[in-house]
DNA sequence: GCATGATCATGC
DNA sequence: GCATGATCATGC
């Protein structure tokens, strides 16, 4: 194959291979063609690699007209004896002008059989990606594949404190398969590094040890959210005034870590607590629950480095004396024209809930009134709940959409056909806007109050710990 | 007391 | 000004 040149760096050695990658900065994929092949590429070679439906075309492109080797499937990293693996991966403009990782990394396939056997030091997947030369690019809508440009390119391998997080992401996956539920995995059970479903189709189905039940083949993955802090303060190495909650060392797990610290305030009163963390709670402040969470941990802004990197999104929860829950839980708006051109399977909704795990801060109230914080719980949704009554609700949600939108005002109240809280055990939409002139367009091109998904309270009870 | 519509508070 | 988390208000 003609793009078997000689090498211009040594395969042997990290440094080498990073240094040579530099080259890369500030070039579009067309114009590494261009470098490699002169300027006349072939127009069957452009359009080979500007096929979006060839997933690893890039990073082919990469390989074979930057580095000048064979693209191959081997459990080895691309370059063995430097144990270096090759990432080409997107970034993309926020509409704030910050940047975030497009998509999650994704490191290797998992293989259920053999994962409840190998321990993650030794495992095929750290081999693979222990050390990692992130190709980045910047992603654009609207414009061809070939004409995004590359802007960094780095080794990275975790630091030690994200390492820890890593290595317990690792165990909780490979426990979840060796007791047979492997079909159950999702995303959000973990915090950096997630089991990501990889399949040709959504119907492929893999055997899973210790459970007859086939399960959806997944992939080793660094969140994009985990992607995002690495470009951020890894790579493009801007400043952060994100706080870690881990100062040092622990051999806790992180989860336990958080749950023991704030147990340890278990009982206090809101009032106590804002005296004891200096909090002025005299205007009553909405986040008051999160800020006094934030406070026990020792942080003292209302973000952590550990909550961003995992995506984490904390909920406050108030209980009420005779145990029930008042509030129903809100979640971010969706727009009605483009809710209606989703399917579930990728939906925002379903993505959303998918990939996140919540933080819950629960507060009760006592017999005098005076509520007091009891403890907290990271929770995700369970696979059953999700891929069951929240579907159909999302599913009824868009059909109401797609037919028209049933509107009646009584009381100068509106009313609509929207699934309500008493339609499904799980969730519902109502309004979440500023008032009623905070509106978005329905597919008829009238418009209406923003909406949301909401959680019934009474499923947000049910998923509480006993302990709570 | 619940269901549902309406709106507040914060932070960027 | 907007997105998001949190809470209020009213009618049955």
């Amino acid at each position: 194959m003609n793009y078997l040149k000689n090498k211009d760096y040594d395969e042997t050695d990290a440094k080498s291979i990073e240094s040579y990658s530099q080259n890369l900065i500030d070039k579009s994929f067309q114009d590494v063609l261009n470098d490699d092949l002169g300027n006349n590429v072939e127009e069957s070679t452009s359009s080979y690699f500007e096929d979006r439906s060839f997933k690893g075309g890039l990073g082919n492109l990469i390989e074979q007209h930057f580095f000048h080797y064979e693209p191959n499937n081997s459990p080895d990293p691309d370059f063995p004896i430097a144990g270096v693996e090759l990432k080409v991966t997107p970034f993309k403009k926020n509409k704030n002008g910050s940047y975030s990782a497009k998509e999650r990394l994704v490191l290797t396939m998992i293989d259920y059989m053999t994962l409840i056997d190998e321990s993650f030091e030794t495992s095929h997947f750290w081999n693979k990606s222990k050390l990692l030369l992130l190709i980045h690019y910047l992603w654009k809508k609207d414009i061809d594949r070939l004409s995004y440009r590359i802007q960094y390119a780095n080794l990275f391998s975790p630091p030690k404190q994200d390492l820890e997080i890593i290595k317990n992401d690792y165990k909780i996956i490979q426990e979840k398969v060796e007791k047979g539920l492997a079909h159950e995995l999702s995303g959000s059970d973990t915090l950096y590094l997630e089991a990501c479903t990889k399949a040709a189709t959504s119907a492929d189905r893999t055997p899973q040890p210790n459970s007859d039940i086939k399960a959806k083949p997944r992939a080793f993955a660094f969140k994009s959210s985990y992607m995002s802090y690495v470009l951020n303060n890894y790579i493009m190495k801007e400043h952060s005034d994100d706080e870690s909650i881990i100062k040092s060392s622990t051999t806790t797990p992180f989860e336990d870590y958080i749950k023991n610290k704030i147990s340890k305030y278990k009982d206090y009163s809101v009032e106590e607590l804002c005296k004891k963390f200096d909090i002025d709670s005299d205007t009553k402040p909405k986040n008051l629950g999160s800020l006094i969470a934030y406070r026990i941990l020792g942080i003292k802004g209302n973000k952590t480095s550990e909550f961003e990197k995992a995506g984490i999104v904390v909920k406050t929860i108030r209980i009420e004396n005779n145990g029930k829950i008042r509030e129903h839980m809100s979640f971010p708006n969706f727009k009605f024209a483009e809710i209606v051109k989703e399917n579930w399977e990728d939906s925002t909704f379903r993505n959303y809930l998918a990939d996140t795990r919540f933080f819950f801060v629960v507060y009760k109230y006592d017999n005098q009134g005076i509520l007091r914080l009891k403890g907290c719980q990271f929770w995700n949704i369970p696979y059953d709940d999700l891929n069951g009554n929240v579907k159909k609700v999302w599913t009824e949600t868009v059909n109401v959409l797609k037919k028209g939108l049933h509107i009646s005002e009584v009381n100068g109240r509106l009313t609509n056909n929207f699934p309500k809280s008493s339609d499904n055990n799980i969730c519902h939409v109502r309004p979440h806007a500023r008032n009623q002139n905070d509106v978005d367009m329905l597919p008829n091109g009238d418009y209406y109050p923003k909406q949301c998904f909401w959680f019934n309270n009474n499923y947000i009870l049910s998923q509480l710990d006993i302990t709570l």
